[in-house]
DNA sequence: AGCCTTTGACCAGCG
DNA sequence: TCGCTGGTCAAAGGC
């Protein structure tokens, strides 16, 4: 088998089994942080499994484990690496609206949007193979509280929000002026996001133009557009 | 019935 | 100016 083949094998599967993960781990994602450290360890273990069942991929899944490595280790990312397609589920809703591959479609990311009216947030959330998120993005502030609950099927990851310590979190970030992104969210490289904002057709014009002005409250206090780029970890445990 | 996900296409910015 | 990449929209399908 050629490197090529090899390779491109990998990549197929890679992106295959993430979604087979996605769809399992969709539906059976408690969400507590008990659960998600063991999960992550599972989440681990089956990367490790599929690593030694493709020698081949060598290549790339090593690049995909050190990006993991980098990014959820190393930033104690944890919480989030297991729910796949509903990335950190912080107590609000969101939709998805798109979803791109990035970088040689490597890394699959997905961008959501709140699906409060007029709240302007979104954000992007990028997977490595596996399902696993890498990296979270957010751009804007809430300008709700949490929604109180959702159904449990595909906001299943919503579960009781009490399990969630980031929802306490989530709370104070959602008031305006809290330091939420501004203070701690690094835009880090990726600067760009700051900018992006504004990018595109007139900005968030997102039609419902009724947004503007909890946008501009948002944004507009915030010098980076309040993108923050939350590595998955979000300093939930912070 | 309503909401969400998926997917392809389009547009804008950047090198 | 061209090509590439990223971000968003809109339609269709599924739950």
């Amino acid at each position: 088998m050629s490197h090529q083949q090899a390779l491109a094998q990998v990549t197929a599967q890679a992106v295959h089994s993430q979604y087979t993960v996605g769809s399992q781990a969709d539906y059976s994602l408690p969400f507590s942080s008990a659960t998600t450290s063991a999960l992550t360890s599972q989440f681990i273990n089956s990367s490790a499994n599929v690593t030694s069942m493709k020698e081949t991929a060598t290549l790339p899944l090593h690049t995909v484990n050190d990006n993991l490595k980098s990014n959820e280790v190393s930033q104690g990312f944890q919480t989030s690496a297991l729910t796949v397609d509903k990335p950190a589920d912080d107590g609000y809703n969101w939709r998805k609206y798109g979803q791109k591959a990035v970088k040689g479609g490597e890394y699959p990311r997905s961008y959501y949007k709140c699906t409060q009216a007029s709240c302007p947030v979104k954000k992007k959330v990028e997977h490595s193979a596996y399902g696993q998120i890498t990296q979270i993005i957010y751009r804007g502030q809430h300008n709700h509280q949490r929604p109180p609950k959702r159904r449990s099927k595909d906001g299943g990851n919503l579960l009781n929000e009490d399990d969630f310590p980031e929802n306490r979190d989530a709370l104070t970030r959602s008031e305006p002026g809290s330091q939420d992104h501004s203070g701690k969210v690094e835009v880090s490289n990726d600067g760009i996001t700051g900018p992006s904002v504004s990018k595109r057709r007139g900005g968030g014009d997102q039609s419902s133009g009724s947004s503007d002005t909890e946008e501009d409250n948002d944004e507009a206090g915030d010098d980076n557009g309040d993108a923050g780029i939350v590595n998955a970890n979000k300093r939930w445990f912070m």
